[in-house]
DNA sequence: CTAATAGTGTCTGTTAGACACTATCTA
DNA sequence: TAGATAGTGTCTAACAGACACTATTAG
């Protein structure tokens, strides 16, 4: 392990002398999608920024990743001071976003994770030092119309304690052998999203309701034990409409393994489930 | 458009107050999995590191993001040093990679594109200043073991010319709802892959594997104008394994356009179709 | 004619959507 | 008993895998 490069340095005199502080570099951040279902709606946590740049828009929350920092350790320590729960909160990475003007202040490139909690995990999310409020806004998209050039589609928030309604148009057209996404803030509303937020919450939905039905993603949105009843409830306010009864208990049951156990509400009592990723599709797809 | 914070700042104001050169900030980089279908072989470029860290390792082709560079503009930047042309080249976002020790250097962030070509497209990728050496890597991924716990599969990647044989054992197991993965050489072999890069190859092969299925991510691989046959031949080439032509044939039309002319290469002349990727599952699936 | 490539037809088991039905518990 | 929740059974159309078959061209 003494291998000498082409000056004659090993491995430490090769490090001992790099130095890339003579570039400017950019910073990077971690910005969270944060789902939760709450009374049968898809809810995605906002907090709306107290300063500049975007100030009084709300925005994903993130923040910087410090040097010495992994990405995944940033990750759970905003998921911490947002939900301020130390358990583990389901998450994994979205996509990037490193556009060069994205940002105001200098070259930001935003890594977004996708995370996932049952509601009952919440403690009543609150505002942040960077924030001058917070809120849980119920998520849905609607195709409005569909043809062989492309779709256009209707993302929308809404917040009902503020009365906070965004909408956002975004249309998928073919260019060459793919799908290019445009989004573009649709009325003149009373509220709008920071930056290229819309672009991570459109990808967020659409993977969410891609992989709802095809892996257990939504299974991070319940506790370990649940109804069949609680698990399409779930998958119900993912999708955004309801869903055959007969043929979701169906399907589902290939997930997942009786407990023996049972619960009541009111009614029948209702036997409980547990997931097993391993007998769900998860393997074979992504 | 004049905002004012806590501070009684502009925004103007507050860019111009804005500093953060008081904090020691990552690098960014783009690393590319270039994908091409050679002789019925999914194929990969891999270049061999001429300085350290990781000297004499074979590597993703990469590079720094310049400051004022968009990411996008990088990776295009990057292929077409690789592949000498300039002419649009498809690729996507795979996954970004950014634990604290990934690269001795400093702490580097690097974001990784998938990208495919058609064979024709390619004019004897070689060896940049900062490889020694560069090729073409036959990827394969084989399922050993698979049971309720976790499957274990190998990915391995040849060279022939260079008789250069790696092989990495991949192991996926269930972890409460999710999917853990690890990786590791397998063999001591005569040659092995840079930092973490076994992590994007395998996650890029799994994609791939799955997307050629449902969407039309393989006609990036192929002329604008292709024969069902050489359509095929690619599909099989991804996957791994022969498939039935007749299946094949009857599920593929559904997102093909004849163009009404016709190419021979021996035998019977072959039918000459254009993919629409509207006519695909892309918009239904991810 | 044969060899080589291109392309079709059909059978069958599995799956997905639609929908009508039964079961258990409380008040 | 009604009302609420839990859970089942069955029909059918669409789809996917297996596989046998026909078509066109060169020499």
């Amino acid at each position: 392990m003494t291998a000498i490069n082409e000056k004659g340095q090993t491995l430490e005199e090769f490090l001992a002398s790099y130095d890339d502080s003579i570039y400017r570099h950019p910073s990077n951040t971690v910005d969270m999608i944060l789902m939760t279902v709450s009374e049968g709606k898809l809810k995605l946590l906002l907090v709306k920024r107290r300063d500049h740049p975007f100030i009084h828009d709300w925005a994903l929350p993130g923040g910087f990743i410090n040097f010495n920092e992994d990405m995944e350790a940033a990750v759970r320590r905003e998921l911490e001071e947002e939900t301020h729960i130390t358990s583990d909160t389901y998450f994994h990475q979205l996509y990037t976003f490193g556009n060069k003007d994205r940002d105001p202040r200098t070259r930001i490139i935003t890594t977004v994770y996708l995370s996932m909690t049952p509601e009952e995990n919440i403690r009543n999310a609150k505002a942040q030092d960077d924030a001058e409020d917070a809120g849980w806004f119920t998520l849905s998209k609607n195709t409005i119309s569909s043809d062989n050039e492309g779709r256009r589609s209707l993302v929308t928030l809404d917040e009902d304690e503020r009365g906070i309604h965004m909408e956002y148009l975004i249309e998928d057209s073919a260019m060459g052998n793919y799908i290019a996404t445009t989004s573009s803030l649709r009325d003149t509303s009373n509220a709008k999203l920071a930056a290229d937020h819309i672009k991570a919450v459109n990808m967020a939905l659409d993977q969410v309701q891609h992989r709802a039905a095809s892996t257990g993603i939504l299974f991070n949105l319940l506790p370990k034990e649940c109804t069949l009843r609680e698990i399409q409830n779930v998958y119900e306010a993912i999708i955004g409409h309801k869903t055959d009864t007969g043929n979701f208990r169906r399907d589902i049951k290939k997930m997942l393994v009786p407990t023996g156990k049972t619960r009541k509400i009111a009614g029948k009592q209702a036997a409980l489930y547990r997931f097993n990723p391993m007998y769900s599709y998860l393997m074979e797809n992504l």
